[in-house]
DNA sequence: ACCCATTTGTTCGTATGTATG
DNA sequence: GCATACATACGAACAAATGGG
């Protein structure tokens, strides 16, 4: 599991960033639960194979993202570590998959707009290149840490006054049901992963290099119709997604 | 679209390798279709603000990938551009699912052993800790290019001899049923995105950085018994997962 | 054949960031 | 904290190839 010479060099990511990508992810995995705390510097330093100078530029990295908090004499205690479970199934919903394991869940409407469906977009709600829909731009927290960011469009014409009652209700599934959509499921999910974005970046959160879990997803009413298209970026560090067939 | 200053500085990531990426990115996207080619240097620079010089490393970059070709007097060509849909449901299969989407599918056991399930695998495969479990790690192209990179394990008992018919057939379908398992169903799937180790670097021929989309999942016979546990580890930029509800 | 604008290729120099010991 | 070596980034040229008038 251990395995020496984890970074490369002269790859245009400096040592200290791939040393705190992999000490975050591993504490993400659970590496370090036995004891709470990151291994000695010196013993980092030998593992990857590095000065010990680099493995306090990354430790430091992460102390300000406040994952890690370095105390002098005891070591290097880890102050976070999460990793929500975002389960697809036909009846996904944000707040209700991931509600029971955070104590406190946030959205925020960042922006609302009417606008000409793109190509992919009328194509995915079943409309015209043209015909109007409506885009809201979400932010969603756990436990005050921000999750994803997700942009959503949806047939302007049916649901007029849609980003009013996601303000309110701070669900989709409630503004839909205000709007007299009692009950949708999701058709189809995209999932693909990229680097973010720096708009992303900082609404997120997230350090340069950092990567996003990306869902492309298609929600219809019972009738098959399609009611909602969006685009669903989740930090990777702090999100999975689970398929049950 | 555009957008200025999409990359950040001192953040450890050299800002030739985010613009490699992000430009790596636009042509997976099919953002240059038209012209079949990326944008001048010089416009490239502008758009990230960044010095030509800069926009040439990362264009290099790409250039040793095989992703793009410059041309003196003419521009840079957009040499390969894929992106391969791998679906997922009840009934996934590498082989079928990927197949009509590229012209030539390989399949190679790098490694076999035997080996006791560790914790994570035997909950997996609903064995006790230490049960025995035979272990392949698989490296499958399309077109000649690396798709992924697997990591199986299988109940040693129950499918002694599973790598050597792996080898024969390339594919799990018809191992297992050289071993008397005629069908078997995906019965979960968990779906992760991380930074490339080293030693898959190598092998999906990815530079440090890069993404992976991981997909740990596993499979059952018709009878609900787990046969299969893998953690596949896809090139982010050539995949993408589709999940049909 | 020639000129020209465009685009990539090359060579200086200089400043800053990264990594080591 | 210091000294050293190398990578990264910028700026200003100029050279070489391409395609079109």
């Amino acid at each position: 599991m251990a395995g020496l010479k984890q970074v490369q060099r002269q790859t245009g990511v400096a040592l200290w960033r791939q040393i705190a990508d992999r000490i975050r992810e591993a504490i993400g995995n659970g590496a370090y639960d036995e004891t709470g705390m990151v291994p000695p510097e010196t013993v980092l330093a030998l593992q990857f194979g590095v000065n010990r100078h680099t493995v306090r530029s990354a430790l430091a990295a992460l102390a300000q993202e406040g994952i890690v908090r370095a105390v002098q004499g005891r070591g290097t205690l880890i102050e976070r570590k999460e990793r929500l479970n975002f389960p697809i199934t036909r009846r996904t919903r944000f707040t209700a998959g991931i509600g029971d394991q955070a104590r406190e869940t946030r959205a925020l409407l960042l922006d609302e707009a009417q606008e000409e469906a793109s190509a992919e977009v009328g194509s995915w709600l079943g409309l015209k290149q043209g015909e109007m829909v409506i885009r809201l731009e979400t932010l969603r927290h756990a436990d005050r840490r921000p999750v994803s960011k997700a942009t959503s469009w949806f047939p302007a014409e049916r649901f007029a006054g849609i980003g009013e009652a996601y303000r309110k209700h701070q669900s989709i599934t409630k503004a839909f049901a205000e709007l007299g959509l009692a009950d949708y499921v999701r058709a189809t999910t995209e999932v693909t992963a990229a680097h973010a974005a720096t708009a992303d970046l900082a609404d997120l959160e997230l350090t340069p290099g950092a990567i996003l879990l990306i869902a492309k997803a298609m929600n219809t009413d019972l009738d098959g119709v399609p009611v909602q298209y969006s685009i669903s970026r989740f930090a990777a560090d702090r999100v999975q997604f689970t398929i049950d067939n």
